[in-house]
RNA sequence: GGUCGGGUGGCCGAGUGGCUAGGCAGAGCUCUGCAAAAGCUUCCACAGCGGUUCGAAUCCGCUCUCGACCUCCA
């Protein structure tokens, strides 16, 4: 079976074929590095990590770039920009390489917290100033873009005519058409340098309060906002590649610029498949900064922000996600993440138990139904990964198995009610669906080996307790520990086992 | 205003023209010293109005309604 995505270039999924299997280029829109990562930025950065992980999985060899862009406009947080300029001390100056490092650290730190694997390379803006320039210089060379006044802007009405006999005019990811937008673009400043008000900016002059500025055959300045990936993407995935990813709302103008850009430098269009995830919304709105219902991911790690009632853990936030197909909008509340932590844990504490176990393969299913309904569940997880990511039925299908898995656990079913050979099959599916592709773990906190041998040894009393009917000794134990979130668990066997909270 | 996408049970979310995901919450039962956990059972749905069809939440039309993009934006 095929991976099939959906193209947000043909508007309809499409089965994947890379263009030199098994090598895969990707390309990942990165975060600017102005400001700390909140909830909304998590999405993508989840969504294509188990893109990159279920390609891995499929066995292509995968280029994953994903860039950060530290070139731009650099404020911190919550300062005037007046502050900046009248500030004579260098060190109450702002120095953007400081910020560029604190946020640059910030995000790889809640990368981590949501186990996204790196990518395979991770290019700045500020690191191919160079290749950026090199690609102006050849898109003016090519008569598609002009300087005015120190900056340089594309000419999207010539490119246009040129490209829509071709078949790719300017807006064909986005559908748009030129007209449309000559009568519906806002007037913006310096709109008088540009040719038409469509156009956008490869290089833009550096006005004297312009803290990033570099020098290039048109004076002092900093790169147009779109001209960074191309160059980055074209430098390590070459002229065409597989997949361009990112967040929807960069499908215009951002994409639709770096078609644009890259189609003229390399005669080719960048990229064969198109993949756009949705917003993630709050109370129905987009989250983003224009709206001011942002939750950044350390407020939300550690229950910081007003809006939350509590703190949720970055797996609990990664499993909220992937809950969801990621093409959808995904609405967030209290409500929803809290039912992510409890199935979260439901799931994982089945699966630990499962892989824990050791099966023998010779025995046979008494009961063939389930063993079959079963064998199913699991067949059933490549295909839905194969149709456009869906995880959320693949978290069904997972979840259809806990309740075997536990009553297997719980002894409610026999142990050869199964074959051992189907619960191999099973244990070595949900470790690579689990673990490998979706990318859950069981989250730890720090000194756990020691923590767990104090349990334990609580556990012990508490086992010795119940045996001289000291009820009240036992009780304590587990409802003082059930205070501090760990949570003490009678088995059937008269064994004790306990779950983090 | 232009372009596009939605409206699914208390909440979050899948979904196919007929077999009505899944999670959380609620109810009942089993297990249990009690509790929790776990298991079993169960309630609650497809914005509205028409139409196509043997049959539509799923196709078409209209209405209402929400949102995204058009500006930096994941």
């Amino acid at each position: 079976m095929p991976l099939k995505l959906y193209n947000s270039l043909t508007r309809q999924k499409e089965v994947f074929e890379p263009l030199n299997a098994p090598y895969v280029g990707m390309y990942v829109c990165g975060p600017t590095v102005s400001g700390e990562s909140h909830l909304g930025h998590a999405r993508p950065f989840i969504t294509f990590d188990v893109l990159y992980r279920y390609l891995l999985h499929a066995g292509y060899k995968v280029r994953y770039v994903r860039n950060i862009t530290d070139a731009g406009h650099f404020e911190e947080e919550g300062k005037a920009a007046e502050d900046k300029i009248t500030s004579k001390a260098i060190l109450e100056k702002l120095e953007p390489m400081e910020l560029v490092q604190k946020y640059t650290h910030l995000y790889h730190w809640a990368m981590d917290q949501f186990n996204n694997l790196p990518p395979s390379i991770e290019p700045t803006a500020t690191g191919h100033i160079i290749e950026q320039i090199e690609m102006i210089k050849k898109i003016i060379a090519d008569g598609y873009a002009y300087e005015a006044n120190g900056s340089v802007y594309f000419d999207v009405i010539k490119y246009n005519e040129v490209y829509a006999k071709k078949n790719q005019p300017y807006g064909i990811l986005s559908g748009r058409n030129l007209e449309d937008q000559l009568d519906t673009t806002r007037e913006l400043e310096n709109q008088d340098e540009k040719k038409n008000k469509v156009d956008f900016a490869l290089w833009k002059k550096a006005p004297v309060e312009h803290i990033m500025r570099w020098q290039s055959p048109w004076g002092e300045g900093f790169p147009g906002w779109h001209i960074e990936c191309s160059a980055m993407a074209t430098k390590y995935l070459g002229k065409k590649f597989d997949i361009h990813g990112g967040g929807m709302d960069l499908q215009f103008p951002h994409h639709e610029c770096e078609i644009a850009q890259s189609t003229v430098c390399n005669h080719e269009m960048p990229a064969r498949y198109w993949v756009h995830n949705n917003m993630i919304t709050i109370n129905g709105r987009k989250m983003g900064k224009s709206y001011n219902n942002v939750v950044k991911l350390s407020e939300l790690f550690d229950g910081s922000h007003p809006i939350l009632t509590q703190a949720y853990s970055p797996m609990t936030v990664r499993f909220f996600i992937l809950q969801s197909q990621y093409r959808g909008t995904l609405d967030f509340s209290n409500e929803a993440l809290q039912a992510s932590e409890k199935a979260l844990r439901r799931l994982m504490d089945a699966f630990e138990w499962l892989k824990a176990q050791s099966f023998v393969a010779d025995t046979m299913a008494k009961d063939v139904q389930l063993d079959a309904q079963l064998k199913t569940w699991v067949d059933e997880l490549p295909e839905f990964m194969e149709d456009d990511l869906n995880t959320a039925k693949v978290v069904a299908n997972l979840f259809e198995m806990v309740p075997v898995i536990n009553s297997l656990k719980d002894k409610h079913i026999a142990a050869d009610a199964i074959a051992g050979s189907t619960w191999q099959w099973v244990q070595a599916q949900l470790i690579i669906y689990i673990e490998k592709v979706l990318g859950l773990r069981v989250e730890s906190g720090a000194n756990r080996q020691q923590l767990n041998g104090v349990i334990h040894l609580l556990v012990e009393i508490r086992k010795e307790a119940k045996a001289k009917k000291d009820f009240a000794t036992s009780d304590k134990i587990r409802n003082q520990l059930m205070e501090m979130g760990i949570q003490i668990k009678d088995e059937k066997d008269g064994e004790v086992s306990f779950t983090f909270a």
